[in-house]
Order: C-alpha cells, then sequence, then structure tokens
DNA sequence: GTATTATTGCAACATTGTTGCTTTAGTGTA
DNA sequence: TACACTAAAGCAACAATGTTGCAATAATAC
C-alpha cells in the first residue's frame, strides 16, 4: 500500500466529523473549516477516508452525498448496514443504531449497502 | 385536487417504463423516447406520476435518480419498501422483490424509504 | 369553435462533483 | 539543517444533473 502524510487539513476533516452530531456534507464540512481549504481537497480527503474506512457516505435523497466518521460501524464485514434517516424539514442526515439484516441474494455480490429513510426527524417533530 | 389531461408525451413515459427492465434515469427515458422531448418535461411527468403514487423513485450511490413504475409497491402504506440493488459494473438499478421491515423510530415520522444495496449484479458476475 | 388552463418548450441558471495540471509541503536521509 | 522525493493541496475549467420563470402549445369543457 502507498504511503500517506498526516496533513492539517486532514486533522480539521477528523475533528470536523468528530465533533458533528449529524453526517455533513462536502459544502458543511468547508464552511466548518478554521481555514481556507479548496473543495477539491475535501473531496479528494474524504475520498482517501473513504478507501481507510475511516468513513462512510451515505447519498441522500436529494442526491448529495453525506459522510460520517465509521466510529460503531460494521467495518468486519467492510459494510455499513445500520440505517440512516434524512429529514425533509432539516435536511440533516442521521445515523441510526439499527442494523439492517442483508438478505442473501443469489447471484448478487454485495458490496456495500445504503439504508435511507426519510421524513421528520425528532427535532423537527412538533 | 388539480385537474390532469391525458398527453401523448406521458403515454411515452409510462410505456417506457412498463417495457423497462431496470430502473431508469431522466437521460435514459429520454433517449427511448420515440420522438423529441425536453427534459424539463420528463422531470415534471415524473414528478406528477410520483405525487400520484404511480412511479417512485430510489437515489442511486451515484447521486442520480432513477425511476420506476410501481408495480407491486407497498402503496397501501404510501412507502416502498422494497430493497434497490444498483451494480458497480452496468451501473443498473433493479427493484428486487425483497421487503424490508421497518423499524419504529421514536419521534421520527418515516415518509418513505430508500433501501439501496450496491456490488455486482447477476448479469454482470462471471 | 372558443375559452380555459394544464402541459410543454426553451433558455438561463444552480448545485454538486470531477479532471488535469501546477504548486506546496510532509517525510526520510545525509 | 539542507535536500530529494512525492503525497497532498490549489486552481481553473469542465461535466452532469436537476431547477426556474416565462412564453407557446394543446387537451378538455362548454
Ligand atoms: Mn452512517
Ligand atoms: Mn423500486
Ligand atoms: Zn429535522
Ligand atoms: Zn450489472
Amino acid at each position: 500500500m502507498k504511503k500517506t502524510r498526516n496533513t492539517q487539513k486532514q486533522d480539521f476533516v477528523i475533528d470536523i466529523l468528530t465533533n458533528a452530531k449529524h453526517t455533513m456534507s462536502v459544502e458543511a464540512i468547508l464552511k466548518a473549516m478554521p481555514i481556507k481549504v479548496n473543495k477539491t481537497t475535501v473531496y479528494r480527503i474524504l475520498e482517501r477516508f473513504a478507501e481507510k474506512g475511516k468513513v462512510h457516505f451515505v447519498t441522500g435523497e436529494d442526491g448529495k452525498a453525506y459522510y460520517a466518521l465509521c466510529n460503531d460501524c460494521n467495518i468486519k464485514h467492510e459494510m455499513h448496514n445500520h440505517i440512516h434517516f434524512q429529514c425533509k424539514s432539516c435536511k440533516k442526515v442521521t445515523c441510526l443504531p439499527y442494523e439492517i439484516d442483508v438478505p442473501e441474494l443469489k447471484n448478487f455480490e454485495i458490496q456495500e449497502t445504503q439504508f435511507l429513510m426519510i421524513g421528520i426527524c425528532d427535532m423537527c417533530i412538533s
């Protein structure tokens, strides 16, 4: 495997995601950066982290990618079979501690899963 | 509810989706049209169909929306709790006849679900 | 046939993400 | 510390998907 370097900007991304209560879009991560960083840089940092299994993402109903640290992820199976929830009101995407039993699919090779539920979150519900 | 009209272009979209073996992106639907149709028109036709429950869509890992007719959908609950599978090789998104049991989420109002599995489909597997 | 207005077309735009190339800076070695 | 190597970051231009406002068209009712 290729060598990697530790950089300030990578650390910032980790810090931001560590303190995040929800998953974050690239746009949100950029805004949370304490210094100015190019968006391409953030895209590539997240890409590297995703390859290493440090981070996972869900594609929201809006087509945007939302990133989260892989803390409690099912890394041993290299999947992230927990549910995500996207709120139609505040748009936030949350990782939920519910695992989904992945069915056996004859002749299909399952590599990843994205389980997304959509509705109104606990904070926005009146 | 507002009045609707029957148009040739709406019928074409229904025909195309009826004969489709997989879900279809707007781009694919446009290409399958027997006559030239504006993309905005297709977006709006699909939007109206989705509201009526004639059609549902999944957002692929690539962020694109993939549409399918609601034939066997769980329309009584206004949800589409079956699994979808996106192939990393041929990119096709397929509706699969597996239902997912949606967990009860205290203080969350679940309106829709999108369950996506990603990997290699039965046609692309060697 | 005429009026009404849902549907379509068009052009301009917004957003998200990608690519190729240059520049910067992290790391190991002398 | 100085230097070489090259991963990481910056930049600009681009691609792809989807959206908006308004004008033109055509389905339906009378
Ligand atoms: Mn998650
Ligand atoms: Mn489906
Ligand atoms: Zn919310
Ligand atoms: Zn395939």
